[in-house]
DNA sequence: AAAACTTTTGCAACCGGTTGCAAAAACATC
DNA sequence: GATGTTTTTGCAACCGGTTGCAAAAGTTTT
């Protein structure tokens, strides 16, 4: 069927070995054989066969992908990133979709059955003990929007959430609302977690503001919506910071139903950036995470990782930013 | 390091090719045997390697997933939907981003190298030629989204865009407008070819009606938007069928800040029924394609075209409707 | 032209599995 | 208990590659 070592082999009549070598970078082969073997191969449309390569190399070159977020917009873009990125560098993306499942214990085995060398586990919600499964079998993994921990036990990459919640508090401070909202993602997202701590961190130290807190059951325009509708009949804040873009678009449309203005009657910020949040039709005010940055630099960890299997673990984290957009109103 | 066969039966004290056995299923192993291996097997953490299993199976289970539609959201649901389809199936996709990539030959090469069982292509921009480069060359393949032809060369599952493009065009004939535009997405697409066919079809059978024709440069809101602020200050149409939800939005977008009102001055009707489509501050009218359905029934196809490598390709051809919304007036 | 040194090549074993075949074991029949 | 039949097991070859090692070929030195 398909053309095999060594039927280019008996073609160029030389040994599979040599064959071998000329399509191994750094082996040793003279000018003459190698255009032997390549003509010959040529002419059968050779190549290598990559995974029976990996039995003896014991690398596959290929990175298992795992996400849990096939909802969010902004992860098509994570998609497109890592997959541009991994395949530069000659890596191929095997794609899990987690949605269904959460023993890692499976995945682990699944990863392993196909002798990945890799894996990136992008994902904001899922906790640290997912990613540790895989670095506990040694597989190497990058936990690419993972919680941010002091004592990291596998690379992680992404933005610090505490952080992100600080500066959302700061934010409404600064534009003196007082009476103040939280709505986060589902209360199991180790991302919503972590922003609400920083985010009742500093409200904390401010005696005249209040909190209220609530959670929408997913980070979709529908829970958002949804939740927000719920609030406003029950008499808004001032203003919310809501777990992300998705959720505060959805909470937009609720606001809008509900007869409030925005950022008059009720503001809004979210986080993330995401493209829709620019639209001029949206116009969302939110706090940018640094989607591109924080992918290629996963995609280089883990290919650094690859190298160097026992790399001590280490955190990354990318500034974010306040995007100032038409959903709070302005600095007075 | 990770347990293999000759470990697992060393440990059991039996023969290799009994290991094997007892993970073949269909293979002859007595109880007893079953067994005892089964022991050995959980103590060290055994699970067979897929890939050296490949070697002589010639199968992998993995289905190359090939896109380059990365900017679009309803491309989430779809990989949302075929990972899981095929994850369902014990099949894993192989991702390939196609976005720098042209020649179909390198893909069908590394597809090769790769020895998968199958090819998912999955996009309504490329050219049959591109899915067919892979039935050439014996890979199973299933073209998603593609162009349908009375003789598909290769298995093409997705929506009559031409049809489509009818649908449009009697929508609005339907609202009696006259002047109506045809607002595609890059010249190149095969599916912004086939829509406008149709649309312009029904429209030369009306001689009252006149049909203005431009082109986005990208399936993207930006590109819809810059397209339609163009047109809007030329003067616009009465209406306009845009080749997917995205430009759609773009358009509105664009209309908006051109002080033009939808639907009292210009009327929109978009394709996909992406999810977004349906939020209350978008409400746009649209032709649903039902993404789920043909998705699904990609994964069978593919699934079945594994077990049976020469059945005749089919073209399976999904019915679009339209979702009326508040972007086209209504019906007289 | 012989000796010493390099580079290139092929042999054979190996990577982690599967499988056809024949021998061994288990079971049935008389 | 001997015989025939069926099931289970192990041997050995194979899937498509890589690689350590030693022999062969090619170069350089003297």
């Amino acid at each position: 069927m398909v053309a095999t070592l060594k039927d280019v082999a008996e073609r160029a009549g030389v040994s599979r070995s040599a064959v071998s070598r000329t399509f191994t970078d750094g082996a040793s082969v003279s000018a003459k054989m190698r255009s032997r073997v390549e003509k010959a191969a040529a002419e059968l449309g050779y190549s290598p066969n990559v995974l029976a390569r990996s039995l003896t190399t014991r690398r596959t070159k290929m990175i298992g992908l795992i996400s849990n977020n096939f909802h969010n917009p902004v992860f098509l873009t994570v998609f497109d990133q890592f997959t541009r990125g991994l395949q530069e560098r000659g890596l191929r993306p095997l794609l899990v979709n987690l949605t269904d499942e959460t023993d890692p214990q499976n995945s682990v085995r699944m990863m392993r059955q196909y002798s990945v060398d890799g894996v990136i586990v992008a994902s904001s919600t899922l906790a640290p003990a997912f990613s540790e499964a895989f670095r506990e079998q040694g597989v190497p993994v990058v936990h690419t929007f993972g919680q941010y921990s002091s004592a990291p036990a596998v690379h992680v990459v992404g933005i610090d959430n505490v952080e992100c919640g600080r500066m959302a508090a700061r934010a409404l401070i600064l534009r003196g609302h007082r009476c103040v909202g939280f709505m986060g993602g589902p209360l199991t997202a180790t991302s919503t977690q972590d922003r609400l701590k920083g985010f009742a961190e500093v409200l904390a130290s401010q005696p005249d503001i209040t909190l209220s807190v609530s959670y929408a059951d997913a980070y979709s325009f529908d829970a958002g919506r949804r939740e927000m509708l719920r609030l406003a009949s029950h008499g808004p804040q001032e203003a919310y910071f809501c777990g992300d873009d998705v959720l505060s678009i959805g909470a937009l449309s609720a606001l809008k139903d509900s007869g409030l203005n925005v950022p008059q009657d009720v503001g809004i910020i979210g986080l993330n950036d995401m493209e829709m949040a620019g639209w001029e039709n949206i116009n969302l005010t939110t706090i940018r995470q640094p989607i591109r940055q924080i992918v290629n630099s996963s995609v280089e960890l883990i290919a650094a990782t690859l190298e160097e299997p026992d790399r001590y673990p280490e955190a990354r984290l990318f500034p974010c930013r306040v995007i100032e957009r038409g959903t709070l109103r302005p600095v007075p």
